[in-house]
DNA sequence: AGAACCTAGTTGAAAGATAAACTATTCCGC
DNA sequence: GCGGAATAGTTTATCTTTCAACTAGGTTCT
């Protein structure tokens, strides 16, 4: 095995910033969503995908890929969201394996009363203490990766 | 209540290509350290602090901070931790309150293995897919939030 | 000294995440 | 249209994380 390419002092500080940083506004936002609102940021996550989708439902598996989790997770955490009347699942007419998940009424209004929160945590902690080209430059970096890793599999 | 601020196009788009990446850049890394190495991100992170710490050792509450865990999961963490031989932990002389984790050998020897395969990962999927402008932004960026998180304690 | 308070760390129960196994349906090649 | 492989989603068991409660040692103030 060759020598491996280490990280020179430079990118070591600016992949550790992003690790420490990136660890503490999940916390942030997490603690922040579930005190105020009861929900998880994935609950979250999965709430918003659903309510930008047309007739505010998606197929389970792509809701697992919009929200960037295993189906597995997401069958567990749906039956959760179901439980508090949040989302409803029901199958699909045309695929008789598939299921739909979509928002309740109930659930929308959850997610428009969280939404102004967490705009707000987002700006505060994210948005406002950086520089917009740096914002921007955060935007391309992570696009990339995830091109990276989408081809990955 | 008065109207939230919501973010315009380009910073919800930044913001997600963050949110999504950062996910997903973790799922890698874990899965990535988990089948090679058996370890966790958060342990690995564990032995990476111990390691750079005089005398390879830490204070349990130091420790915490440095890896930005709670105080409970690393307490967890270590328990596991030193049940595969890789910490120990003793009382500290000087605040009988007090505990000391410190690095085994063959927790130094595993990290060794680890960080290698390791550095390869974060290069592949993130220092070697960002330009090094971007790199120093979002190190500038991440710093920031660190800072801003760290004053709202 | 001692009462009230603070800090260090652990613990146990409950909630959440992961991984592998499983059911049911659809697709594909012949 | 039949057998095998692939896909959709759920489930079960296990591991990890979180949260609140708890032990115990220090600090401070009078």
């Amino acid at each position: 095995m060759s020598e491996p390419r280490w990280l020179d002092a430079t990118q070591q500080q600016h992949w550790r910033a992003y690790v420490d940083g990136s660890i503490r506004l999940t916390e942030m936002m997490d603690r922040d969503l579930k005190s105020r609102h009861g929900l998880s940021v994935s609950e979250y996550e999965i709430l918003v995908r659903l309510s930008e989708a047309p007739d505010r439902r998606l197929r389970m598996a792509e809701l697992a890929e919009h929200a960037s989790q295993s189906r597995s997770r997401l069958s567990h955490t749906c039956s959760r969201l179901e439980a508090k009347g949040l989302v409803k699942r029901d199958n699909c007419p045309n695929d008789k394996r598939g299921v739909f998940a979509h928002l309740t009424d109930e659930g929308f209004a959850t997610l428009e009363r969280a939404a102004r929160d967490h705009v707000e945590t987002v700006r505060t902690y994210f948005i406002d203490v950086i520089d917009p080209a740096d914002l921007a430059a955060i935007g391309r970096a992570f696009a990339a990766v995830v091109d990276r890793i989408g081809d990955a599999r």
